[in-house]
RNA sequence: GCCGGCAUGUCGGAAUGGCAGACGAUGCAGACUCAAAAUCUGUUGUGGGUAACCACGUGUGGGUUCAAGUCCCACUGCCGGCACCA
């Protein structure tokens, strides 16, 4: 009889050979079929690894060992996106340097991780706030201000008037800081901005030359939003100004019948001394700027508004003076910061024409059908004939545009425009635990890179991490750091004291991996030209639209200028869902649903948490924690760990479970390739029950199944390999291959349906002939049959004889 | 509000338009045990029937089809993202 499963001892000990035998490092080989599997690295929080982070990288870890079975050289690298807000607070909290919390962090972490036994290269970890790996994130932006696509733009951030300090969005609940209470207001400052609307239609087009899930895609082309549209000039009556509005339907234009400004819209400044209520329309601005972009576009049931009084605009093709309005759904980031109001046809002009009063004008009908949209507005553009619209009355939506998009170029008073919702990247943080930016302000030069010589420009030590009251980053405190000599002329000049976002470093990091020591550039072209592009890159949802955006973006610029060599950074993407609490909430210290994968490890073994994670449903959705489950997983493990005691010497696969044998290579090969580990998993359950029943499995049927076992549960498969005297490693060994031939089987079992309701079955061989088949169909229901009239015999082969009747 | 996703037994979930509920868990019954745990065996969608069997059943309402969990239309509920959390 074999032994108890000790998982505590067979782990340790296999993750100790692996380490020793170097078993999952990337060779340098560059000869070698290669691939690179990628999950994103973890932020080192303070709370350590969450059970949901062992899901992605376990599924990867899954490609990357079948991977290595296969004969590729793979890379599978981790390593530590380890800036950012939460070790920056605990560290002024607790008065410890974000560099120290980090380290311990990163050890935790790190240990976890080992215990799970990923085969991760730890020769090739990287951290983002190592000074040898910012190094090259300063210098990707440097060459970003070198092209112009870096460049300083006044911006709104949140403001806490209590703590006077800018605050992240996360920060900010309610309306009011998160930590004190205060309100928070928008203030304007200066920030660094990266130009990604330079690379929309490249990062728009791109995705038809990659293989993302299509939600991603999706995600993305929304996110960026490109519309094309036209500007149209409205002339300000009286002034020689013209208030500009973007818009997708032009061809509503002679039923615009008010206009609309963003409350920080330039002219209402420009024309103070003309409104007569400008004290009404400043407070207006004033509340407007309490709320953020997501407050004021929300499609409220109440829409808020001031009525400017004293300018009006002239409707360049009725030629009617219309009133001009202020209202917060209207964006300064979108478009023109005005838009021209069509409430008939546009849902939030028709909510807000309602509350004030205002005219609503038809100008599209659907054709021979009443629509009246007083009781809401008529906005489908496939059916809309345009009405009560001069010379483009009668012409569908779409040929209206067209026209009208020539008379407006015609008249010189508009243009077609391609407009996106995508805006510029805000690259400023005012806080100290992120990147530098190597940049200096001099008073003859402006805003000057430090030189490729002067990097990495090093995060200084401060005394406290704390903004200053002004709403500088803690840097601008550092008066002999901060004042410098231009690189340039030599005279006096300031560095930039405000940081990166987090986003900066995770942006890259897929390419030092590459060539994680390199100290002369951010990788060597050799290493970037073998393993790029990622060829399957895992990641959270949450991260479709920013992250994954960011580093699309710099990848392409960086594609552009000749550093790497591919157009896209990543070949296949994937998400994996959430793993909620066994209630089924989000897993929250203050919801009391966390479960620790430490316990989980101690208590049923790595090997059980990997195998339960990966049965827990399906990977791209999310799925609540089950003690149960877990345990249902660790007692599968212990049934293959037992099917030792009924091992038989002989090599092959017995006669009656080959089919089944080859059936479970062929569904575990592909499920393994294509998300369903779930079901993978059940299939090799499923013949293991097989054997059971048998009460016997053959050395060659264990050393297959022990084989398709080892990417999920590497370290029972290896020490049950040793324990039965096979030669070499599981990792080692050749992934089972099958035979399509033996995975059919001649005879089937089909289902004899009256109107589609089945009610018999009935073995038939493949290849009998359809009309034998429904015969002997008609034959087993004949009593049901009787008196009826049948209409139609429907085969499908192989699965079912369907016989209609009346 | 906008964008995306999801909805199947008691629970987690399976199911190229072709026998709904694989696999796991739970419950129940039995074996082993002084006993319990562990393990093993059987059973476990609902209603009716002694039974063979019959009827119903994939969030709601309609539709397409010989056949719909799957496709189409209209809804409802829940979840995620919304640009300074990452």
């Amino acid at each position: 009889m074999s032994e108890v499963y000790n998982h505590h001892a067979v782990e340790k000990k296999w993750q100790k050979v692996w380490d020793d035998e170097k078993a999952f490092a990337a060779s340098n080989d560059f000869t070698k079929p290669k691939y690179y599997a990628l999950v994103e690295f973890p932020y080192p929080s303070g709370q350590g690894l969450h059970v949901g982070h062992p899901r992605p990288y376990t599924a990867l870890d899954i490609v990357a060992r079948k991977r290595r079975m296969q004969g590729y050289n793979v890379l599978y690298p981790m390593g530590w996106d380890a800036f950012g807000l939460p070790t920056e607070n605990y560290a002024i909290k607790n008065h410890i340097h974000p560099k120290i919390v980090t380290e311990n962090n990163v050890k935790r972490f790190k240990d976890q991780l080992h215990s799970l036994g990923y085969s991760f290269d730890w020769d090739r970890e990287i951290n983002t706030t190592d000074p040898g790996y910012y190094h090259w994130t300063q210098w990707i932006f440097r060459k970003l201000f070198e092209k112009g696509l870096a460049y300083k733009k006044e911006m709104p951030i949140n403001w806490c008037t209590s703590c006077k300090v800018g605050l992240a969005n996360e920060e900010v609940v309610n309306g009011v800081c998160e930590r004190c209470g205060s309100p928070v207001v928008r203030r304007v400052k200066s920030e660094w901005m990266l130009k990604i609307t330079e690379y929309a239609d490249k990062l728009i087009d791109g995705l038809d030359t990659v293989d993302y899930i299509e939600r991603v895609t999706v995600s993305q082309k929304n996110w960026i939003g490109r519309s094309t549209g036209a500007e149209v000039d409205f002339e300000i009556a009286g002034t020689e100004d013209k208030l500009t509005v973007y818009t997708t339907r032009c061809d509503t234009l002679f039923g615009a019948t008010y206009m609309v400004v963003s409350p920080e819209h330039p002219y209402l400044d420009k024309y103070r001394d003309r409104i007569a209520n400008f004290d009404e329309v400043l407070s207006y601005r004033e509340e407007a700027s309490r709320k953020s972009d997501f407050e004021r576009s929300e499609l409220a049931k109440d829409k808020t508004g001031v009525q400017v009084a004293g300018l009006s605009a002239i409707n360049p093709v009725t030629g009617k003076e219309i009133p001009i309005w202020v209202s917060d759904y209207v964006l300064m980031s979108y478009g023109t910061g005005a838009i021209m109001a069509v409430p008939a046809h546009d849902d939030r002009d028709w909510e807000f024409a309602k509350k004030f009063g205002l005219p609503i004008i038809q100008v599209v009908a659907r054709e021979g059908e009443e629509v009246d949209v007083n009781e809401a507005a008529f906005t489908d553009v496939a059916t809309g004939v345009l009405v009560n619209s001069g010379f483009i009355t009668g012409l569908s939506v779409e040929d209206a545009r067209k026209k009208m998009i020539e008379f407006l170029e015609e008249k010189k008073i508009g243009h077609a425009k391609v407009n996106y919702k995508l805006r510029d990247w805000v690259f400023s943080r005012q806080r100290y635990w992120g990147e530098p930016i190597p940049i200096v302000e001099c008073e003859k030069c402006g805003y000057v890179a430090l030189p490729e010589s002067e990097l990495p420009l090093l995060l200084p030590e401060v005394e406290s991490y704390e903004p200053t009251d002004n709403g500088e980053s803690p840097l601008a405190a550092m008066t002999d750091w901060v004042n410098t000599t231009c690189p340039c002329c030599g005279g006096p000049a300031k560095r930039e004291t405000d940081t990166m976002p987090q986003w900066a470093g995770s942006s890259w990091y897929f390419l030092r991996y590459c060539d994680p020591a390199n100290d002369k550039e951010l990788a060597s072209k050799e290493a970037l030209q073998y393993w790029m592009p990622v060829d399957w890159y895992n990641g959270g949802m949450e991260h479709t639209t920013l992250h994954l955006l960011y580093s699309r973006f710099w990848h392409k610029f960086l594609y552009d200028e000749g550093v790497v060599t591919t157009p896209e950074p990543y070949r296949k993407r994937t998400s994996h869902g959430m793993i909620l609490g066994e209630n089924g909430e989000k897993m929250s210290k203050s919801r009391g649903n966390v479960v620790n994968p430490d316990d989980i490890v101690r208590d049923y073994g790595a090997d059980t948490l990997r195998t339960y994670e990966m049965f827990i449903g399906a990977f791209d959705l999310a799925a609540s924690w089950s003690e149960d489950g877990v345990k249902g997983c660790r007692r599968f493990l212990d049934r293959v760990w037992k099917l030792q005691d009924i091992m038989t010497d002989e090599e092959g696969y017995s006669k009656e479970l080959e089919t089944l044998m080859h059936q479970t290579i062929q569904k575990v090969t592909n499920d393994f390739e294509n998300l369903k580990y779930n079901t993978a998993i059940a299939a090799m359950m499923a013949l293991i029950n097989e054997f059971y029943k048998k009460n016997a499995v053959t050395k060659g049927e264990y050393k297959t199944l022990i084989t398709l076992l080892n990417p999920v549960a590497p370290h029972i498969t290896e020490e049950i390999w040793e324990t039965i005297g096979c030669d070499g490693r599981v990792y080692q060994q050749k992934w089972p291959e099958y035979d399509e031939a033996k995975t059919v089987t001649s005879t089937v079992e089909i289902a004899v349906q009256i109107n589609g309701k089945v009610k018999a079955t009935l073995e038939i061989d493949k290849n009998d002939p359809k009309d034998a088949v429904i015969a002997r169909g008609k034959e087993t229901i004949a009593d049901k049959l009787e008196g009826k009239n049948i209409i139609k015999e429907i085969y499908v082969p192989g699965r079912i004889v369907n016989i209609v009747v009346k």
